[in-house]
DNA sequence: ACCTGAACACCGTTCAAGT
DNA sequence: ACCTGAACACCGTTCAAGT
């Protein structure tokens, strides 16, 4: 029946575990797909296995999602704080669009925590400082604007069969102009007295 | 064992079965709390009675979210639309707010799309139309203002062990001073030429 | 029409045992 | 240390049967 007996080896390791729970969302596309069971089925071992590379299935996301982060580009050094900022973001929701299947984990869990997920939020710190907003009108922007982004995707993402009317490029302005929007109030922001005035 | 043999009744109805499940979800505050059999229990029913009264816990689930956007105050109709935008967004996101649980099911499900949900847009279009937005622009801004005020709340609700310094009204602050943002994008890209020029 | 009993096809995770 | 077999404590849902 079974491959292997009691005590023989697979040749799993904790990368090959990651590698495959990522595969098994992005050909399957649906986030039900990735259990433990199916997992363990694909890499042809039994499923209490996994757990001696990864500590629960909880984890085994988490390592996911902030693996992913590794791919948001840092923009250059040199230019205006507000294009970096306007690029960073970008990228982070270009990345995400090309990982659909993540998008819904990324709500469930509100993000990532990883080491990935810090660098990314201490390089918007450093924009959002030579673009004049510190302290916790900062912290302020940088939850504004993550929020937004991972909100978008959500929204590019969904099955576009909801909004017939709606192609992925009008989405993609859409996503540009309110980031534009947004952006251009902390700027304003920054250069007046605290927050812009209630409407 | 059971209190009732095959053939008699405990009473149940829709109404019951949809309150039944809110109060699970209330008092546990968790979703995964949100089980048919949990359900099944509380009601002392057997967990395929309750497919007598609701086609799928999906099916549930969708009237929860669409009977909670019942609590979102229309504004008046006389005030500026920008103030009217505001008001609405804010009793959206505070009655998200009020029922924590519930927003991991939105994000999940991605908003509503029941009778409540859809009267909640249609007033979010006549303000816009009013503030001078209209067509694919007012599309764009509907969309931007829901996927701003669901994201958002989602961070205020998350458990606030995750960033110890923030505190309740330091994010409703928060929250209010990026809907500005948006409103004021909003309105100047009405004003001006088509959306605000990239950064 | 509304309910129970029993069952089906799943989950994540743990425990003991084998090498 | 790494794997299997077996089991535990769950899920959502369906089917047949009772009144």
């Amino acid at each position: 029946m079974s491959p292997r007996n009691p005590g023989q080896r697979a040749g799993l390791t904790r990368v090959r575990v990651v590698g495959a729970a990522r595969d098994l969302l992005a050909e399957s596309g649906a986030l039900e797909a990735l259990t433990m069971r199916a997992l363990a089925a694909r890499l042809e071992v039994s499923p209490n296995a996994l757990y001696s590379h990864v500590s629960s299935k909880d984890g085994l996301v988490d390592e996911i999602l902030d693996d992913v982060l590794a791919e948001v580009a840092a923009p250059a050094d040199s230019g205006a704080p507000a294009a970096g900022l306007h690029a960073l973001m970008v990228s982070t929701y270009e990345v995400l669009l090309a990982h659909p299947e993540l998008v819904p984990l990324y709500l469930a869990r509100q993000g990532a925590r990883g080491p990935n997920a810090q660098r990314l939020g201490d390089v918007m710190l450093e924009l959002l400082a030579r673009a004049g907003v510190e302290g916790e009108r900062a912290r302020e922007a940088l939850r504004v604007l993550i929020v937004y982004t991972i909100g978008f995707a959500a929204f590019a993402t969904r099955a576009p069969v909801a909004e017939p009317g709606t192609t992925g490029t009008q989405l993609e302005e859409n996503f540009h102009s309110g980031l534009r929007w947004l952006l251009m109030g902390i700027e304003l922001g920054a250069r007046g007295a605290g927050a812009p005035a209630p409407a």
